[in-house]
DNA sequence: CTGAAAGCGCTAACAT
DNA sequence: ATGTTAGCGCTTTCAG
């Protein structure tokens, strides 16, 4: 027996129906609120469960009916705004349609990562899997057994279980962009995020699409990691191009730094360069100088996700 | 039968067992990696398993054994730096010690809601509760039948099943005040979080124990809500103050949105008045001007606490 | 070192 | 509207 001698046995669905006078099956019907119980003995299941702390076994119940009820999440491992906000997102939106989560991270870096927290999702038995910020670690989509929700990859990395949403990250990734031209820049400057992710990539191609469509030049693209730190070196390089006059970030906390690094270097911010970022993080409004930004809609996307 | 008919059903021990030619429970025996199988038994059955694509049902394990496997967490559901790295934490401590991990969060100001989220938590069957950044909505611990470990906590709060561990945030907000105070500054006042927090208080109270070691007056506390916009409007009132000369934030959001109030009373950063932070995150060192900050050490408490 | 039998606590089908 | 009978796929004894 693995119960402690200290702690008196849990009560089961058995104990609950004798106390009440039904059968076992009728505590069950009670418990998954199935229709033809009278009130009256609805009720007084309800009072014996309630006597004897009853609380329905999820391990029987998820091997009685061969679905568990949970949904796996595959998320990156980082206090990052952007994917802690999705995951926030997801959470609601999985709990909103009655299921409970599952949470894998992974670490950046760490190819086949992905793969790996699959695995270990599955082995948990949930009845789907959730990949949230997904990034390019050349492993396709595993052929596995549940349905897959990517969030934010290209549609053609769909397949048979496989659903792929879009964040539209490029879209305000492109009105960012067109937000800097409008204020009659030649052209606008970018620091990426790393192009591993997609969401990088949608809005390094947001913001290309915005420069071709106006017909401006296309000025090489600086790479960063999403962190404050990358922004910085960004803006210290950017700084000693004198055609640089508008940037447009792939994520608030790069363009924080990048703002540190071009005033650092002697220019002024929004005076000789104008900055825009993108997440609105709640700081945007209040770091010196206020910083423009595009806000995710993360709410939505996660709650879209599920059919 | 749920099982769908176009998916064909996933294989069991037994059908492993079978193609293995050994007995059912000697597929259990190396799959829990129990000792007593000789080397090519194990061989045989992993091949079989692998040629099958077998995979271990984890309902039926933990209804035979009684045990999950998994820990529960109750978190905050925000992406604030401070929670969100504790989380990340403690996903990592769990995992490494073989478990897996349960997420429920609860919203701001909905009491009772940490009760609601440990019951959801115990319905999903997990061994154990961490409840993370605790806020003090009345209910005290609520007697279950699992161990409990609270984060964050002053040790009263510990019960019969119930682990409190500090955060000792309290000794770095001191180590914070004191610094301000040995560079000059006949006080320190303290913009402070939520009072609900624990480590909103944990934090106060090494404020105010820095100061009366040194025996300064002790300003009256302003608080705040833990967001940048909190901490904007602290700003705007201190800068009505002129004996502010020293301020310490419960957190960085804060500090970034006082430093943001009192520039624009007019007030100049550091010059005129000194701001310490907390959290250290990642942007800390990249806001204008540069903020400096305590460092909290979240893998350690979270590690710490996994007795 | 390996195997046989007996459940774990529930839901699913079929009664009634 | 309620009860009966079988399992779900594993781990646990207890035998060899």
């Amino acid at each position: 027996m693995a119960r402690n001698a200290d702690s008196p046995a849990l009560p089961r669905s058995v104990d609950v129906a004798r106390l009440a006078e039904v059968s076992q099956k009728t505590v069950s019907r009670v418990f998954n609120n199935e229709p033809y119980v009278s009130e009256e003995v609805r009720r007084r299941v309800l009072a014996a469960a309630d006597q004897l702390g009853y609380r329905l076994n999820n391990a029987a119940r998820v091997l009685a009916s061969g679905r568990s009820r949970s949904i796996g999440v595959v998320t990156l491992g980082t206090a990052l705004y952007g994917p802690t906000s999705l995951l926030i997102g997801i959470e609601r939106a999985v709990r909103d349609v009655g299921y409970t989560l599952r949470v894998a991270t992974t670490v950046e870096g760490d190819t086949g990562g992905v793969a790996g927290a699959v695995e270990s999702l599955l082995d948990q038995g949930v009845d789907g899997v959730i990949i949230s910020e997904p990034i390019d670690d050349g492993a396709g989509p595993v052929q596995i057994g549940v349905p897959v929700l990517v969030l934010g990859a290209p549609p053609a990395f769909a397949g048979p279980h496989v659903v792929a949403t879009g964040v539209r990250s490029d879209l305000l990734a492109r009105v960012a962009t067109e937000h800097l031209l409008d204020l009659g820049h030649r052209t606008v400057h970018h620091v990426a995020g790393p192009q591993r992710w997609f969401s990088a990539r949608d809005r390094l191609d947001g913001w290309r699409t915005a420069l071709r469509a106006r017909g401006c030049p296309e000025p090489t693209v600086v790479e960063g990691d999403w962190s404050a730190a990358s922004g910085y070196l960004a803006g210290r390089q950017l700084a000693t191009d004198d055609t640089v006059t508008a940037v447009f970030a792939a994520n608030d906390d790069m363009a924080i730094g990048l703002i540190r690094g071009l005033m650092e270097a002697g220019l002024r911010v929004p005076e000789d360069v104008s900055v825009v970022g993108f997440d609105d993080i709640p700081l945007a409004g209040y770091v010196t100088p206020p910083l423009t930004t595009a806000r995710q809609p993360f709410d939505v996307v996660a709650r879209e996700g599920l059919t």
